[in-house]
DNA sequence: GTTTTGTAGATTGTTGACAATATACAAAGA
DNA sequence: TCTTTGTATATTGTCAACAATCTACAAAAC
Protein backbone atom coordinates (compact mmCIF):
# COMPACT_ATOMS: atom_id res chain seq x y z
CA UNK A 1 0.00 0.00 0.00
CA UNK A 2 2.90 1.91 0.11
CA UNK A 3 3.40 2.73 -3.35
CA UNK A 4 0.28 3.19 -4.05
CA UNK A 5 0.75 7.09 -3.62
CA UNK A 6 3.30 7.06 -6.61
CA UNK A 7 -0.07 5.84 -9.40
CA UNK A 8 -0.20 8.62 -11.58
CA UNK A 9 -4.05 9.19 -11.51
CA UNK A 10 -4.91 11.09 -14.89
CA UNK A 11 -8.42 12.31 -14.12
CA UNK A 12 -8.72 10.96 -17.60
CA UNK A 13 -8.17 7.33 -17.21
CA UNK A 14 -9.89 7.65 -14.34
CA UNK A 15 -13.11 8.10 -15.38
CA UNK A 16 -12.76 6.09 -18.59
CA UNK A 17 -12.08 3.33 -15.81
CA UNK A 18 -14.98 4.20 -13.94
CA UNK A 19 -17.34 4.16 -17.47
CA UNK A 20 -16.17 1.00 -18.31
CA UNK A 21 -16.39 -0.64 -15.05
CA UNK A 22 -20.33 0.77 -14.35
CA UNK A 23 -22.08 0.71 -18.16
CA UNK A 24 -22.48 -2.33 -19.77
CA UNK A 25 -24.10 -2.52 -23.24
CA UNK A 26 -27.51 -2.54 -21.60
CA UNK A 27 -27.19 0.50 -19.77
CA UNK A 28 -25.93 2.09 -23.11
CA UNK A 29 -28.99 1.01 -25.04
CA UNK A 30 -31.35 1.59 -22.26
CA UNK A 31 -30.10 4.83 -21.97
CA UNK A 32 -30.06 5.54 -25.50
CA UNK A 33 -33.78 4.48 -26.23
CA UNK A 34 -34.76 6.70 -22.90
CA UNK A 35 -32.96 9.59 -24.86
CA UNK A 36 -34.96 8.35 -28.02
CA UNK A 37 -38.09 8.91 -26.40
CA UNK A 38 -37.33 11.70 -24.83
CA UNK A 39 -36.49 13.98 -27.67
CA UNK A 40 -39.32 12.95 -29.40
CA UNK A 41 -37.67 10.85 -32.21
CA UNK A 42 -39.92 7.86 -30.87
CA UNK A 43 -43.16 8.30 -30.03
CA UNK A 44 -46.36 7.06 -27.75
CA UNK A 45 -47.37 3.67 -29.60
CA UNK A 46 -44.32 2.86 -31.39
CA UNK A 47 -43.48 -0.55 -31.90
CA UNK A 48 -39.94 -1.64 -31.17
CA UNK A 49 -37.90 -4.14 -32.88
CA UNK A 50 -35.11 -6.23 -30.81
CA UNK A 51 -32.58 -7.00 -34.20
CA UNK A 52 -33.56 -3.51 -35.96
CA UNK A 53 -32.09 -1.85 -32.99
CA UNK A 54 -29.23 -4.16 -31.96
CA UNK A 55 -28.14 -3.67 -35.35
CA UNK A 56 -28.43 0.24 -35.04
CA UNK A 57 -26.62 0.21 -32.06
CA UNK A 58 -23.87 -2.81 -32.92
CA UNK A 59 -24.77 -5.14 -30.94
CA UNK A 60 -26.50 -8.48 -30.14
CA UNK A 61 -30.20 -9.07 -29.04
CA UNK A 62 -29.18 -10.13 -25.96
CA UNK A 63 -28.58 -6.37 -24.06
CA UNK A 64 -31.23 -4.83 -26.41
CA UNK A 65 -33.63 -7.29 -24.13
CA UNK A 66 -32.25 -6.82 -21.37
CA UNK A 67 -32.75 -2.73 -22.06
CA UNK A 68 -36.25 -3.58 -22.84
CA UNK A 69 -36.59 -5.24 -19.36
CA UNK A 70 -35.60 -2.38 -17.61
CA UNK A 71 -37.38 0.43 -19.79
CA UNK A 72 -40.73 -1.84 -19.10
CA UNK A 73 -40.08 -1.41 -14.99
CA UNK A 74 -40.33 2.50 -15.58
CA UNK A 75 -42.81 2.22 -17.27
CA UNK A 76 -41.61 4.03 -20.51
CA UNK A 77 -42.09 0.74 -22.74
CA UNK A 78 -45.09 -1.98 -22.64
CA UNK A 79 -43.88 -5.13 -23.12
CA UNK A 80 -46.80 -7.91 -25.31
CA UNK A 81 -45.38 -11.66 -24.86
CA UNK A 82 -44.78 -12.89 -28.34
CA UNK A 83 -45.61 -9.71 -29.87
CA UNK A 84 -43.26 -7.25 -28.94
CA UNK A 85 -42.19 -3.53 -27.26
CA UNK A 86 -44.19 -0.78 -27.62
CA UNK A 87 -43.47 2.92 -26.45
CA UNK A 88 -46.05 3.23 -24.05
CA UNK A 89 -49.69 4.86 -24.33
CA UNK A 90 -50.77 7.04 -21.34
CA UNK A 91 -54.43 7.37 -21.44
CA UNK A 92 -56.07 10.89 -20.02
CA UNK A 93 -57.38 8.91 -17.23
CA UNK A 94 -53.74 7.52 -16.50
CA UNK A 95 -52.53 11.01 -16.96
CA UNK A 96 -54.26 12.45 -14.52
CA UNK A 97 -53.81 9.62 -11.74
CA UNK A 98 -50.32 10.76 -12.86
CA UNK A 99 -50.63 14.41 -11.91
CA UNK A 100 -52.77 13.39 -8.54
CA UNK A 101 -49.17 11.52 -7.50
CA UNK A 102 -47.26 14.38 -8.51
CA UNK A 103 -49.26 16.85 -6.91
CA UNK A 104 -48.52 15.24 -3.20
CA UNK A 105 -44.87 14.82 -3.88
CA UNK A 106 -44.59 18.19 -4.97
CA UNK A 107 -46.41 19.17 -1.98
CA UNK A 108 -43.46 17.54 -0.17
CA UNK A 109 -40.97 18.98 -2.41
CA UNK A 110 -42.33 22.62 -1.49
CA UNK A 111 -42.77 22.19 2.71
CA UNK A 112 -38.74 20.88 2.65
CA UNK A 113 -37.36 23.45 0.39
CA UNK A 114 -39.24 26.16 2.22
CA UNK A 115 -37.35 25.18 5.15
CA UNK A 116 -33.75 24.19 3.83
CA UNK A 117 -33.39 26.30 1.02
CA UNK A 118 -29.99 28.20 0.23
CA UNK A 119 -29.56 31.30 -1.41
CA UNK A 120 -27.53 30.19 -3.87
CA UNK A 121 -30.26 27.89 -4.53
CA UNK A 122 -32.84 30.01 -5.06
CA UNK A 123 -30.66 31.84 -7.35
CA UNK A 124 -30.15 29.49 -9.48
CA UNK A 125 -33.80 28.56 -9.53
CA UNK A 126 -34.57 32.41 -10.60
CA UNK A 127 -31.74 31.70 -13.47
CA UNK A 128 -33.91 29.04 -15.10
CA UNK A 129 -37.30 30.82 -14.58
CA UNK A 130 -35.82 33.89 -16.12
CA UNK A 131 -34.75 32.19 -19.19
CA UNK A 132 -38.74 30.32 -19.58
CA UNK A 133 -39.76 34.29 -18.89
CA UNK A 134 -37.81 35.07 -22.17
CA UNK A 135 -38.44 31.77 -24.38
CA UNK A 136 -42.08 32.38 -23.12
CA UNK A 137 -42.11 36.19 -24.50
CA UNK A 138 -40.88 34.95 -27.51
CA UNK A 139 -43.72 31.91 -27.65
CA UNK A 140 -40.85 29.98 -27.99
CA UNK A 141 -42.04 26.33 -26.90
CA UNK A 142 -38.99 24.50 -28.33
CA UNK A 143 -37.03 26.59 -25.99
CA UNK A 144 -39.31 26.77 -22.95
CA UNK A 145 -40.18 22.67 -22.58
CA UNK A 146 -36.66 21.52 -21.31
CA UNK A 147 -36.23 24.56 -18.94
CA UNK A 148 -39.56 24.00 -17.43
CA UNK A 149 -38.42 19.90 -17.07
CA UNK A 150 -35.15 21.08 -15.47
CA UNK A 151 -36.75 23.47 -13.06
CA UNK A 152 -39.33 21.07 -11.47
CA UNK A 153 -36.16 18.45 -11.42
CA UNK A 154 -33.84 20.99 -9.56
CA UNK A 155 -36.41 21.79 -7.40
CA UNK A 156 -36.44 17.90 -6.09
CA UNK A 157 -32.98 17.92 -6.29
CA UNK A 158 -32.96 20.97 -3.98
CA UNK A 159 -34.60 18.76 -1.62
CA UNK A 160 -32.18 16.65 -0.28
CA UNK A 161 -34.23 13.47 -0.82
CA UNK A 162 -32.90 10.97 -3.48
CA UNK A 163 -35.74 8.61 -3.24
CA UNK A 164 -37.68 11.42 -3.93
CA UNK A 165 -36.01 12.43 -6.56
CA UNK A 166 -36.26 8.89 -8.84
CA UNK A 167 -39.75 8.49 -7.56
CA UNK A 168 -40.42 11.92 -8.82
CA UNK A 169 -38.70 11.17 -11.94
CA UNK A 170 -40.06 8.10 -12.95
CA UNK A 171 -43.52 9.37 -12.52
CA UNK A 172 -42.91 12.59 -15.11
CA UNK A 173 -40.99 10.58 -17.34
CA UNK A 174 -44.44 9.22 -18.32
CA UNK A 175 -45.96 12.45 -18.08
CA UNK A 176 -43.80 13.54 -20.17
CA UNK A 177 -45.71 11.94 -23.27
CA UNK A 178 -48.30 13.80 -22.58
CA UNK A 179 -47.36 17.17 -21.27
CA UNK A 180 -45.15 17.94 -24.24
CA UNK A 181 -48.33 18.12 -26.28
CA UNK A 182 -50.48 19.75 -23.75
CA UNK A 183 -48.31 22.93 -23.58
CA UNK A 184 -47.37 23.17 -27.35
CA UNK A 185 -51.71 23.05 -27.32
CA UNK A 186 -52.07 26.89 -26.03
CA UNK A 187 -49.53 29.79 -26.70
CA UNK A 188 -51.13 31.78 -23.79
CA UNK A 189 -49.98 29.22 -21.51
CA UNK A 190 -46.56 29.56 -21.39
CA UNK A 191 -47.03 33.56 -19.69
CA UNK A 192 -49.19 31.96 -16.98
CA UNK A 193 -46.78 29.12 -16.49
CA UNK A 194 -44.00 31.51 -15.73
CA UNK A 195 -46.00 33.30 -13.66
CA UNK A 196 -46.79 30.29 -11.77
CA UNK A 197 -43.05 29.48 -11.34
CA UNK A 198 -41.81 32.66 -10.27
CA UNK A 199 -44.88 32.38 -7.58
CA UNK A 200 -43.46 28.78 -6.40
CA UNK A 201 -39.98 30.18 -6.09
CA UNK A 202 -41.00 33.16 -4.06
CA UNK A 203 -43.18 31.11 -1.87
CA UNK A 204 -40.30 28.94 -1.18
CA UNK A 205 -38.25 32.11 -0.39
CA UNK A 206 -40.40 33.11 2.23
CA UNK A 207 -39.60 30.22 4.49
CA UNK A 208 -43.52 29.50 4.73
CA UNK A 209 -44.10 25.59 4.39
CA UNK A 210 -47.41 25.80 4.22
CA UNK A 211 -47.46 28.11 1.41
CA UNK A 212 -44.68 26.82 -0.83
CA UNK A 213 -46.55 23.66 -0.61
CA UNK A 214 -49.60 25.08 -2.15
CA UNK A 215 -47.85 27.08 -4.59
CA UNK A 216 -46.28 23.67 -6.03
CA UNK A 217 -49.83 22.02 -5.78
CA UNK A 218 -51.82 24.97 -7.25
CA UNK A 219 -48.91 24.71 -10.48
CA UNK A 220 -49.37 21.01 -10.64
CA UNK A 221 -53.57 21.44 -10.52
CA UNK A 222 -52.79 24.13 -13.50
CA UNK A 223 -50.67 21.71 -15.54
CA UNK A 224 -53.63 19.23 -15.18
CA UNK A 225 -56.14 21.71 -16.82
CA UNK A 226 -53.89 23.23 -19.48
CA UNK A 227 -53.51 19.50 -20.48
CA UNK A 228 -57.25 18.70 -20.39
CA UNK A 229 -58.20 21.97 -22.62
CA UNK A 230 -55.26 20.91 -24.77
CA UNK A 231 -56.80 16.94 -24.67
CA UNK A 232 -60.05 18.48 -25.51
CA UNK A 233 -59.03 20.32 -28.82
CA UNK A 234 -57.01 17.29 -30.34
CA UNK A 235 -59.76 14.40 -31.69
CA UNK A 236 -60.10 11.18 -29.31
CA UNK A 237 -56.42 9.63 -30.15
CA UNK A 238 -56.93 6.54 -28.91
CA UNK A 239 -54.52 4.97 -31.13
CA UNK A 240 -54.40 1.00 -29.96
CA UNK A 241 -54.50 -0.93 -33.20
CA UNK A 242 -57.99 -3.20 -33.56
CA UNK A 243 -57.12 -6.68 -31.97
CA UNK A 244 -59.35 -9.28 -30.91
CA UNK A 245 -60.81 -9.10 -27.27
CA UNK A 246 -61.05 -12.12 -24.85
CA UNK A 247 -64.37 -12.34 -22.96
CA UNK B 1 -67.50 -13.75 -36.04
CA UNK B 2 -70.98 -15.53 -36.03
CA UNK B 3 -70.09 -18.76 -34.22
CA UNK B 4 -67.49 -17.48 -31.99
CA UNK B 5 -70.51 -17.46 -30.22
CA UNK B 6 -70.43 -21.21 -29.53
CA UNK B 7 -67.97 -21.86 -28.47
CA UNK B 8 -67.63 -23.33 -25.13
CA UNK B 9 -65.67 -20.87 -22.78
CA UNK B 10 -64.12 -23.03 -20.38
CA UNK B 11 -62.79 -20.52 -17.24
CA UNK B 12 -59.89 -22.86 -16.77
CA UNK B 13 -59.09 -22.99 -20.04
CA UNK B 14 -59.06 -19.45 -20.45
CA UNK B 15 -57.34 -18.15 -17.04
CA UNK B 16 -54.50 -20.94 -18.22
CA UNK B 17 -54.68 -18.96 -22.20
CA UNK B 18 -54.15 -15.72 -20.21
CA UNK B 19 -51.44 -17.49 -17.84
CA UNK B 20 -49.39 -18.49 -21.13
CA UNK B 21 -50.12 -15.23 -23.22
CA UNK B 22 -48.79 -13.23 -20.40
CA UNK B 23 -46.07 -15.26 -18.58
CA UNK B 24 -43.09 -15.76 -19.63
CA UNK B 25 -40.08 -17.65 -17.99
CA UNK B 26 -38.54 -14.06 -17.56
CA UNK B 27 -41.80 -12.83 -15.57
CA UNK B 28 -41.85 -16.55 -13.23
CA UNK B 29 -38.11 -16.28 -12.47
CA UNK B 30 -39.16 -12.41 -11.69
CA UNK B 31 -42.08 -13.22 -9.35
CA UNK B 32 -40.60 -15.98 -7.53
CA UNK B 33 -37.00 -13.92 -6.78
CA UNK B 34 -39.39 -11.34 -5.57
CA UNK B 35 -41.52 -13.62 -3.13
CA UNK B 36 -37.96 -14.84 -1.82
CA UNK B 37 -36.83 -11.85 -1.00
CA UNK B 38 -40.41 -10.83 0.99
CA UNK B 39 -41.17 -14.30 2.91
CA UNK B 40 -37.20 -13.21 4.29
CA UNK B 41 -36.04 -16.32 2.11
CA UNK B 42 -33.13 -13.72 0.72
CA UNK B 43 -32.48 -11.07 2.77
CA UNK B 44 -30.83 -7.62 2.12
CA UNK B 45 -26.88 -8.37 1.23
CA UNK B 46 -27.46 -11.47 -0.38
CA UNK B 47 -25.63 -12.23 -3.55
CA UNK B 48 -27.69 -13.84 -6.55
CA UNK B 49 -25.84 -16.26 -8.61
CA UNK B 50 -26.87 -16.18 -11.93
CA UNK B 51 -26.13 -20.15 -12.81
CA UNK B 52 -27.42 -21.08 -9.50
CA UNK B 53 -31.08 -19.54 -9.53
CA UNK B 54 -31.36 -20.89 -13.31
CA UNK B 55 -30.84 -24.36 -12.41
CA UNK B 56 -32.80 -23.93 -9.16
CA UNK B 57 -35.72 -22.79 -11.24
CA UNK B 58 -35.04 -25.10 -14.39
CA UNK B 59 -34.48 -22.42 -16.99
CA UNK B 60 -31.35 -20.95 -18.70
CA UNK B 61 -29.55 -17.80 -17.70
CA UNK B 62 -31.25 -15.36 -20.51
CA UNK B 63 -34.28 -15.23 -18.79
CA UNK B 64 -32.72 -15.02 -14.81
CA UNK B 65 -30.61 -12.16 -15.98
CA UNK B 66 -33.50 -10.33 -17.48
CA UNK B 67 -35.53 -10.94 -14.38
CA UNK B 68 -32.45 -9.17 -12.69
CA UNK B 69 -32.68 -5.96 -14.78
CA UNK B 70 -36.36 -6.03 -14.01
CA UNK B 71 -35.45 -5.72 -9.81
CA UNK B 72 -32.86 -4.08 -9.87
CA UNK B 73 -34.77 -1.42 -11.62
CA UNK B 74 -37.68 -2.03 -9.31
CA UNK B 75 -35.13 -0.99 -5.98
CA UNK B 76 -35.12 -5.11 -5.22
CA UNK B 77 -31.65 -5.70 -6.47
CA UNK B 78 -28.66 -4.31 -7.06
CA UNK B 79 -26.30 -4.96 -9.67
CA UNK B 80 -22.58 -4.51 -10.12
CA UNK B 81 -21.12 -4.69 -13.06
CA UNK B 82 -18.53 -7.76 -13.75
CA UNK B 83 -19.31 -8.60 -9.82
CA UNK B 84 -23.00 -9.80 -9.96
CA UNK B 85 -26.09 -8.82 -8.35
CA UNK B 86 -27.06 -8.37 -4.57
CA UNK B 87 -30.27 -7.94 -2.51
CA UNK B 88 -30.14 -3.73 -1.99
CA UNK B 89 -29.09 -2.80 1.07
CA UNK B 90 -30.83 -0.44 2.09
CA UNK B 91 -29.36 2.52 4.56
CA UNK B 92 -30.52 3.92 7.48
CA UNK B 93 -30.84 7.39 5.74
CA UNK B 94 -32.45 5.76 2.65
CA UNK B 95 -35.32 4.14 4.59
CA UNK B 96 -35.77 7.39 6.67
CA UNK B 97 -35.87 9.02 2.61
CA UNK B 98 -38.70 6.41 1.89
CA UNK B 99 -40.51 7.09 4.88
CA UNK B 100 -40.79 10.61 3.92
CA UNK B 101 -41.95 9.60 0.71
CA UNK B 102 -44.58 7.26 2.14
CA UNK B 103 -45.49 9.86 4.32
CA UNK B 104 -46.51 12.01 1.52
CA UNK B 105 -48.60 9.34 -0.36
CA UNK B 106 -50.18 8.01 2.85
CA UNK B 107 -52.04 11.27 3.25
CA UNK B 108 -53.19 11.57 -0.48
CA UNK B 109 -54.86 7.85 0.23
CA UNK B 110 -56.09 9.02 3.37
CA UNK B 111 -57.61 12.59 1.94
CA UNK B 112 -58.88 10.92 -0.69
CA UNK B 113 -60.21 7.64 1.04
CA UNK B 114 -62.34 10.10 3.36
CA UNK B 115 -64.05 11.00 0.22
CA UNK B 116 -64.89 8.36 -1.62
CA UNK B 117 -64.92 5.20 0.89
CA UNK B 118 -67.66 2.96 0.47
CA UNK B 119 -69.36 0.75 3.44
CA UNK B 120 -68.36 -2.80 2.59
CA UNK B 121 -64.83 -1.45 1.72
CA UNK B 122 -64.94 0.11 5.63
CA UNK B 123 -65.81 -2.80 6.85
CA UNK B 124 -63.29 -5.10 4.72
CA UNK B 125 -60.44 -2.91 6.49
CA UNK B 126 -62.28 -3.39 9.97
CA UNK B 127 -62.19 -7.55 9.30
CA UNK B 128 -58.10 -7.19 8.81
CA UNK B 129 -57.99 -4.96 11.85
CA UNK B 130 -59.42 -6.98 13.77
CA UNK B 131 -56.93 -9.80 12.59
CA UNK B 132 -54.21 -8.03 13.28
CA UNK B 133 -55.68 -7.21 17.18
CA UNK B 134 -55.88 -11.18 17.53
CA UNK B 135 -52.25 -11.54 16.45
CA UNK B 136 -51.22 -8.25 18.52
CA UNK B 137 -52.48 -9.47 21.58
CA UNK B 138 -50.83 -13.27 20.88
CA UNK B 139 -47.67 -11.20 20.47
CA UNK B 140 -47.90 -13.50 17.24
CA UNK B 141 -45.51 -11.01 14.56
CA UNK B 142 -45.66 -13.58 11.86
CA UNK B 143 -49.67 -13.30 11.49
CA UNK B 144 -49.19 -9.44 12.18
CA UNK B 145 -46.58 -8.75 9.70
CA UNK B 146 -48.29 -9.95 6.56
CA UNK B 147 -51.68 -8.03 7.64
CA UNK B 148 -49.91 -5.13 8.16
CA UNK B 149 -48.91 -5.32 4.63
CA UNK B 150 -52.45 -6.26 3.47
CA UNK B 151 -53.97 -3.34 5.45
CA UNK B 152 -51.75 -0.44 4.01
CA UNK B 153 -52.20 -2.06 0.30
CA UNK B 154 -55.52 -2.54 0.78
CA UNK B 155 -56.02 1.55 1.65
CA UNK B 156 -53.90 2.39 -1.47
CA UNK B 157 -56.14 0.30 -3.42
CA UNK B 158 -59.23 1.71 -2.48
CA UNK B 159 -57.93 5.11 -3.54
CA UNK B 160 -58.84 3.81 -7.00
CA UNK B 161 -55.58 5.77 -8.43
CA UNK B 162 -53.34 2.93 -10.12
CA UNK B 163 -50.32 5.31 -10.37
CA UNK B 164 -50.28 5.84 -6.51
CA UNK B 165 -51.05 2.27 -5.97
CA UNK B 166 -47.77 1.11 -8.22
CA UNK B 167 -45.78 3.43 -7.03
CA UNK B 168 -46.72 3.05 -3.28
CA UNK B 169 -45.75 -0.60 -3.94
CA UNK B 170 -42.62 0.63 -5.18
CA UNK B 171 -41.42 1.97 -2.47
CA UNK B 172 -42.78 -0.06 0.26
CA UNK B 173 -40.85 -2.99 -1.08
CA UNK B 174 -37.71 -1.13 -0.86
CA UNK B 175 -38.66 -0.57 2.98
CA UNK B 176 -39.67 -4.01 3.99
CA UNK B 177 -36.12 -5.19 4.01
CA UNK B 178 -36.09 -2.88 7.06
CA UNK B 179 -39.32 -2.72 8.61
CA UNK B 180 -39.74 -7.00 9.11
CA UNK B 181 -36.76 -6.16 11.59
CA UNK B 182 -38.58 -3.08 12.86
CA UNK B 183 -41.53 -4.57 13.71
CA UNK B 184 -40.03 -7.96 15.40
CA UNK B 185 -37.91 -5.66 17.80
CA UNK B 186 -40.39 -4.69 20.14
CA UNK B 187 -43.22 -6.48 20.99
CA UNK B 188 -45.49 -3.95 22.47
CA UNK B 189 -45.40 -2.02 18.82
CA UNK B 190 -47.90 -4.66 17.93
CA UNK B 191 -50.46 -3.34 20.29
CA UNK B 192 -49.83 0.33 19.73
CA UNK B 193 -49.67 -0.44 16.24
CA UNK B 194 -52.91 -1.60 16.10
CA UNK B 195 -54.21 0.91 18.28
CA UNK B 196 -52.87 3.66 15.35
CA UNK B 197 -55.11 1.32 12.64
CA UNK B 198 -58.06 1.07 14.44
CA UNK B 199 -57.76 4.91 14.35
CA UNK B 200 -56.89 5.31 10.56
CA UNK B 201 -60.06 3.87 9.71
CA UNK B 202 -62.15 6.07 12.02
CA UNK B 203 -61.06 9.03 10.84
CA UNK B 204 -61.76 7.72 7.33
CA UNK B 205 -65.16 6.49 8.23
CA UNK B 206 -65.77 10.16 9.32
CA UNK B 207 -65.34 11.61 6.08
CA UNK B 208 -62.82 14.32 7.06
CA UNK B 209 -60.39 14.16 4.59
CA UNK B 210 -58.04 16.70 6.88
CA UNK B 211 -58.32 13.98 9.78
CA UNK B 212 -57.53 10.72 7.46
CA UNK B 213 -54.30 12.34 6.05
CA UNK B 214 -53.12 13.55 9.56
CA UNK B 215 -53.90 9.81 10.79
CA UNK B 216 -52.05 8.05 8.23
CA UNK B 217 -49.38 10.61 8.78
CA UNK B 218 -48.57 10.03 12.32
CA UNK B 219 -48.93 6.24 11.34
CA UNK B 220 -46.30 6.22 8.86
CA UNK B 221 -44.19 9.20 11.48
CA UNK B 222 -44.97 6.42 14.65
CA UNK B 223 -43.23 3.75 11.88
CA UNK B 224 -40.18 5.84 11.46
CA UNK B 225 -39.56 5.94 15.11
CA UNK B 226 -40.21 2.02 15.93
CA UNK B 227 -37.58 1.31 13.29
CA UNK B 228 -35.11 3.57 14.38
CA UNK B 229 -35.44 2.15 18.16
CA UNK B 230 -35.20 -1.30 16.72
CA UNK B 231 -32.65 -1.41 13.82
CA UNK B 232 -29.68 -3.73 14.44
CA UNK B 233 -26.92 -5.34 12.53
CA UNK B 234 -27.09 -8.31 10.01
CA UNK B 235 -24.93 -10.72 8.66
CA UNK B 236 -25.08 -10.91 4.85
CA UNK B 237 -25.26 -14.44 3.97
CA UNK B 238 -23.84 -16.32 0.25
CA UNK B 239 -26.37 -17.92 -1.77
CA UNK B 240 -24.29 -20.50 -3.79
CA UNK B 241 -24.70 -23.72 -4.46
CA UNK B 242 -21.70 -25.85 -5.46
CA UNK B 243 -21.25 -26.75 -9.28
CA UNK B 244 -20.63 -29.65 -10.89
CA UNK B 245 -16.46 -29.89 -11.75
CA UNK B 246 -17.14 -30.28 -15.66
CA UNK B 247 -14.95 -28.92 -18.25
C1' DG C 1 -68.42 -11.58 -52.40
C1' DT C 2 -67.39 -13.21 -47.96
C1' DT C 3 -65.41 -16.29 -44.89
C1' DT C 4 -62.32 -19.89 -43.76
C1' DT C 5 -58.06 -22.28 -43.99
C1' DG C 6 -53.39 -23.04 -45.01
C1' DT C 7 -48.74 -21.63 -45.83
C1' DA C 8 -44.51 -18.57 -45.87
C1' DG C 9 -42.09 -15.11 -43.66
C1' DA C 10 -40.92 -12.35 -39.83
C1' DT C 11 -40.34 -11.68 -34.86
C1' DT C 12 -39.86 -13.08 -30.35
C1' DG C 13 -38.49 -16.65 -26.53
C1' DT C 14 -34.95 -19.56 -25.05
C1' DT C 15 -30.80 -21.87 -24.97
C1' DG C 16 -25.83 -23.06 -24.96
C1' DA C 17 -21.21 -21.58 -26.17
C1' DC C 18 -17.48 -18.41 -25.97
C1' DA C 19 -14.99 -14.13 -24.32
C1' DA C 20 -13.95 -10.90 -20.64
C1' DT C 21 -13.51 -10.06 -15.95
C1' DA C 22 -13.13 -10.92 -11.14
C1' DT C 23 -11.96 -13.98 -7.20
C1' DA C 24 -9.37 -17.31 -4.50
C1' DC C 25 -5.27 -19.25 -3.42
C1' DA C 26 -0.68 -20.91 -3.72
C1' DA C 27 4.18 -19.91 -4.72
C1' DA C 28 7.99 -16.67 -4.48
C1' DG C 29 10.35 -12.94 -2.51
C1' DA C 30 11.37 -9.46 1.20
C1' DT D 1 5.83 -13.54 8.98
C1' DC D 2 4.07 -10.56 5.75
C1' DT D 3 3.67 -8.84 0.82
C1' DT D 4 3.58 -9.56 -3.66
C1' DT D 5 2.76 -11.95 -7.81
C1' DG D 6 1.18 -15.38 -10.79
C1' DT D 7 -2.19 -18.94 -11.95
C1' DA D 8 -6.41 -21.65 -11.81
C1' DT D 9 -11.18 -21.28 -11.21
C1' DA D 10 -15.60 -19.23 -11.00
C1' DT D 11 -18.76 -15.84 -12.64
C1' DT D 12 -20.51 -12.49 -15.55
C1' DG D 13 -21.01 -10.18 -20.40
C1' DT D 14 -22.00 -11.02 -25.06
C1' DC D 15 -23.19 -13.43 -28.99
C1' DA D 16 -25.28 -16.54 -32.48
C1' DA D 17 -28.33 -20.38 -33.40
C1' DC D 18 -32.62 -22.77 -32.76
C1' DA D 19 -37.56 -23.28 -31.35
C1' DA D 20 -42.07 -21.23 -30.66
C1' DT D 21 -45.31 -17.93 -31.92
C1' DC D 22 -47.46 -14.43 -34.46
C1' DT D 23 -48.68 -11.84 -38.89
C1' DA D 24 -49.76 -11.32 -43.63
C1' DC D 25 -51.59 -12.96 -47.54
C1' DA D 26 -53.21 -16.08 -50.90
C1' DA D 27 -56.02 -20.07 -52.11
C1' DA D 28 -60.14 -22.65 -51.36
C1' DA D 29 -64.83 -23.29 -49.82
C1' DC D 30 -69.35 -21.59 -49.10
Amino acid sequence: MSNMNAIQHNPTHHTTIQLLQSHSLTTLVQQEIARLIETGELSAGDKLNEWSVAERLGVSRGPVREAFRALAETGLLRMEKNRGVFVRQVSIKEAEEIYEVRAALDQLVGRRLAEIIRPEQLKELRVIVNGMEKAAAKQDVDAYYPLNLRFHDTLVQFSGNSKLLTTYRRIVNELNLYRRDALAGEKGNLLVSTREHKKIVDAIASGDPDRASRALHDHVAAGRERMHRAHGIREPVQITRARKKST
